[in-house]
DNA sequence: TTGAAAGCGCTAACAG
DNA sequence: CTGTTAGCGCTTTCAA
């Protein structure tokens, strides 16, 4: 930077303040600063201008894996958004129980970011305890932490209206297929099978826990047993949803390859909307990772710069009903009955 | 620091030292700073430490998206393996021209990065250039750069394997399907292209513009137009090249779609071994982006680490055909001919 | 093995 | 509107 000010003839404060944009700098002076950093190439030191202004520029997003639909469509809008503000992102991967441990052991984000974004991770109350006096906005996403910033979808909602969609299908045989709980990891799980309890309950449907199976979209082994324990039932269901579009396109395809018709015999329900989805021709429940993305960096660049902003708000996004063609109504032409609806919409 | 050091009873020097892990602590002294920091949560500025060492610590990254199987698996490697080595990641996400052109003029990454790593990109010279002089070593993934380290697959290798398959099925007709040119966006595509043409030209087949079509997976109406292009050739493919999976998919759909048989009447071959592909039984070449994670981020630990390291370096891994269910013999039980077969092994 | 002192490159407060 | 001055929190000589 004494470089840039010796060539353009000024102090570095002056150059300083120009970089910098403030409007206290004649136009004069300000081409000739501008000029002599183009011509020097020079870009200011984050490490040196954090160190005196406290703030360091950048954004911490804190997430499982990079691997996945949502977090690739959430941090793709979130990205520019950030950009744009003038801030960087940096993540920290935490793809299994050692590295979570090590993250919040160090919290490496400590001083070296400005807001740090949770993602998808179900924690503890010691982690959230942690994280709560690491001096910085922290904000939960696709989850949602009692009296702390979130930003997430309503799961519950979401699944409550799929699985009344199967029921005004008359579907009265309806499975839950959730993933496996990769403990910590995923924090909808729950709440999307607490919509579908509710749906049923709503219908007047008694609970019935062989309905409800586990599997590993990864695994195909785990994917023909799930399917095998619900064809193995007395009364097998005609119905089933999904925790995740991705497991609902493994359900079919090895439905279908044991001549199980979708949604002939049984139909199927996704939940995310995936891109793949459509190809598919999946039935689901749309969700909009961007939408999560960019509304986290909002909430995110608001807690940053305004103290006096609420540190407790909870920004939900709706989900929306995608009937495509693997719901259909229940085999045997029973038409759906009247007292399936529920009394008052939620 | 100095908190710590007061705690512990020591100077800051020490605190330094202890913290940086250097042996010319006492033992005893190293407990009782440990503990202190401990105690007081306290965790190294990296912007004051990167003031002086001239190391920021951070690895950044540019990425075209992040919404992308290749791009998701990729970080999901690079990730934990630079925290490992106690390094950040920075992404900068550049999804569009301008967000290119603003990053190029820029180059935020010029004083804070110890490394950049380009991914996915057909760069021009003057944007090669312009990285050239920023300072640190600049690697270039998925894509490769004269003289400049790159990791990257064999694409041509890929291809040309991939459509020797085809042509070892008997087929003569094989379409090559590519994503449409998204300016810039995509490095692969041309090489993809250019190994398919030399199988054919090795089969002593001529090159037959009117197989070549481009389309969009995320819009149906373009692949639907490509797909109409090929079965509207006076001599329709009996098989069809995808450039990547996801594009295979979309085109297997269409076909069945419009009662095309798959592999019956059409071969459809991908390029990626997608996480998608193993539920669609898709016949692919494989190649592995956690695999060039990992790669392209020792790589760059290496030239960050060692001045002599090989500045020109160029990393390539290689692709494997999976033969799964959407490839079979040309119908009309002609027989696969001897002379489809190349001279030599490549 | 430890401490004292001198910056790293920048911004902020204060004069002018 | 611009320059001077004093650090920000660390690491690194250099001495002890």
């Amino acid at each position: 930077m004494a470089d840039v000010a010796e060539r353009a003839g000024v102090s570095t404060s002056t150059v300083s303040r120009t970089l910098r944009g403030l409007t206290t700098v004649s136009p004069e002076v300000r081409a000739r600063v501008e000029q002599a950093a183009r011509e020097l190439n020079f870009a200011v030191s984050r490490q040196a201008s954090s160190l005196v202004t406290g703030r360091t520029g950048v954004v911490a997003v804190l997430v499982p894996t990079l691997n996945s639909w949502f977090m690739g469509s959430a941090l793709s809008s979130l990205g520019p958004l950030l950009r744009a503000a003038g801030l960087e992102l940096t993540v920290y991967v935490t793809p299994d129980l050692s590295e979570r441990a090590s993250f919040f052991e160090h919290l490496p984000a400590r001083r070296n970011a400005d807001a740090l974004l949770v993602f998808s991770f179900d924690l503890t109350e010691e982690e959230t305890a942690r994280l709560d006096d690491l001096g910085m906005p922290v904000i939960y996403v696709s989850q949602h932490v009692e009296g702390r910033p979130s930003v997430y979808v309503d799961d519950v909602a979401g699944s409550l209206h799929g699985t009344r969609h199967l029921l005004n299908l008359g579907h009265r045989r309806i499975a839950f297929v959730k993933t496996e709980p990769t403990s910590g990891f995923s924090f909808s799980s729950h709440e999307r099978l607490l919509g579908y309890r509710k749906a049923l309950t709503e219908a007047g449907l008694p609970a019935d826990d062989g309905l409800v199976v586990a599997a590993q979209f990864g695994d195909k082994r785990s994917v023909a047993e799930a399917v095998g324990a619900l064809l193995s039932l007395r009364e097998p269901p005609t119905a089933v949803f999904a925790e995740q579009d991705e497991l609902a396109i493994a359900l079919i395809t090895t439905l279908r390859r044991a001549q199980v018709e979708v949604p002939g015999r049984v139909s199927v329900l996704g939940f995310d909307d995936h891109r793949m989805a459509e190809w598919f021709d999946l039935s689901t429940v749309a969700q909009s990772p961007s939408d999560i993305g960019r509304a986290a960096g909002e909430l995110a660049l608001e807690l940053m710069n305004d103290s006096d902003a609420d540190r407790e708000r909870h920004v939900v996004l709706p989900t929306h009903l995608i009937p495509r063609s693997t719901t259909a109504p229940v085999p045997g032409g029973q038409e759906p009955r009247e007292d399936v609806n529920p009394p008052a919409d939620s």
